[in-house]
DNA sequence: TGACAAACGGAACACCGCTCCGTATTTAAT
DNA sequence: ATTAAATACGGAGCGGTGTTCCGTTTGTCA
């Protein structure tokens, strides 16, 4: 159900692309990624095609629904955050690590200004997005969450998805930009899976 | 700067309010309190206007921004909100209370589908409605706050708004209307004000 | 080199929030 | 009851979206 986009950033197996066209999907690319992080992602397809030296036409061509070319920009900027998981796993305990992460996660989703609103918003064309996401961050988020259980840093029972969706939406920045607000509920929300570690573990 | 919205919703003092401004006045506010429900707060204007069975001239001489008719519509449910804290604080122990008053927020903002978004999702016209939110909400929180931090029942040094904004997030359905997930994380959430409660107070 | 398929670009369409102003309705004075 | 003024109404219209369509241009391959 995730549908196809197979690897539209890089070009694929057939030849058969013009070179223009790869050229024109890069600077697409290219721009969305720079429109996004300034204006959000409501950012009007024209501003985005024109940053890209092309026509909305071609925009379409490329990306038939706006969620597609959302999905492609930040599907690289993803997987580096869940690569972060790996590596943080290997330089922290099992608790801190966790706690890093979803750290790290503030950043990550602060840095894409309107996203995570847009993916829990109702509207069909972003349903397929947070699903990505999930894919993408369960395995990480599960492995450092169990090892911390495994540890008695926090305590069992919790799922990953569903601890994954409440750090997003903490992590949303204020009309300010202001990150700050999110790095400490988030913490706050760690802290709340330290509560009772150890102690009634197996209870609830 | 709360503006001047005095009484929209009964007839004010002043009887030269004309008879079918004040009717057309009460179904507008009728008809988007149910459009609102079904379609979220981004329903289109004129199918508001086309409900209440006015033309939208009428809809924007009543309510000249579009935020005007969210602020009128959810004043009174907001209201019983912060009621309910009070009265909450007088049925269970502080800690208690600030955790059943967090769930029954849980309630008030799922069922009011789109509207947490639209609070945080950068539009300068919502920008208002935040902070009536906060002013009405704020003393409630921080009454139910401060009484638990004095028993000793969680953490002190937590800002009652950022508290109420992070709930707020959190409270937010799923595109499928489910509460269990928002319930859960907002537990979560008052978990980690309890987390090291009497041990650290004192110290930031 | 030439011809054809593929991609391009932007005018055009449907829909949005919001404004403006001629028309209809209510009110108050006579 | 009549009439005049004030007030509210309604919807056409404006500027702005996302998206589609098609004549034109460009790359590719024989």
């Amino acid at each position: 159900m995730t549908e196809d986009l197979p690897d539209q950033t890089e070009q694929g197996k057939k030849p058969r692309v013009r070179a223009d066209a790869q050229r024109n999907l890069d600077a697409l690319l290219l721009a969305a990624k720079a429109v996004f992080a300034s204006a959000g992602v409501d950012a009007p397809v024209r501003e985005i095609a024109e940053r890209a030296g092309v026509g909305v036409g071609t925009l379409y061509r490329h990306f038939p629904q706006r969620a597609d070319l959302i999905k492609a920009v930040f599907r690289r900027e993803l997987d580096a955050c869940a690569d972060a998981a790996t590596q943080l796993a290997h330089t922290n305990t099992p608790g801190d690590a966790l706690a890093a992460w979803a750290q790290r996660f503030v950043d990550f989703i602060s840095a894409k200004r309107g996203l995570a609103d847009a993916l829990h918003s109702g509207d069909p064309a972003y349903e397929a997005l947070p699903a990505y996401f999930d894919a993408r961050l369960r395995p990480a988020l599960t492995e450092l969450l169990s090892a911390a259980v495994a540890a008695g840093d926090i305590r069992a029972g919790t799922d990953p998805d569903e601890l994954l969706r409440a750090i997003a939406r903490l992590s949303a920045p204020g009309p300010d930009g202001d990150t700050a607000l999110g790095r400490r509920m988030v913490g706050l929300l760690i802290d709340g899976l330290r509560y009772g570690a150890n102690a009634g573990a197996d209870k609830s």
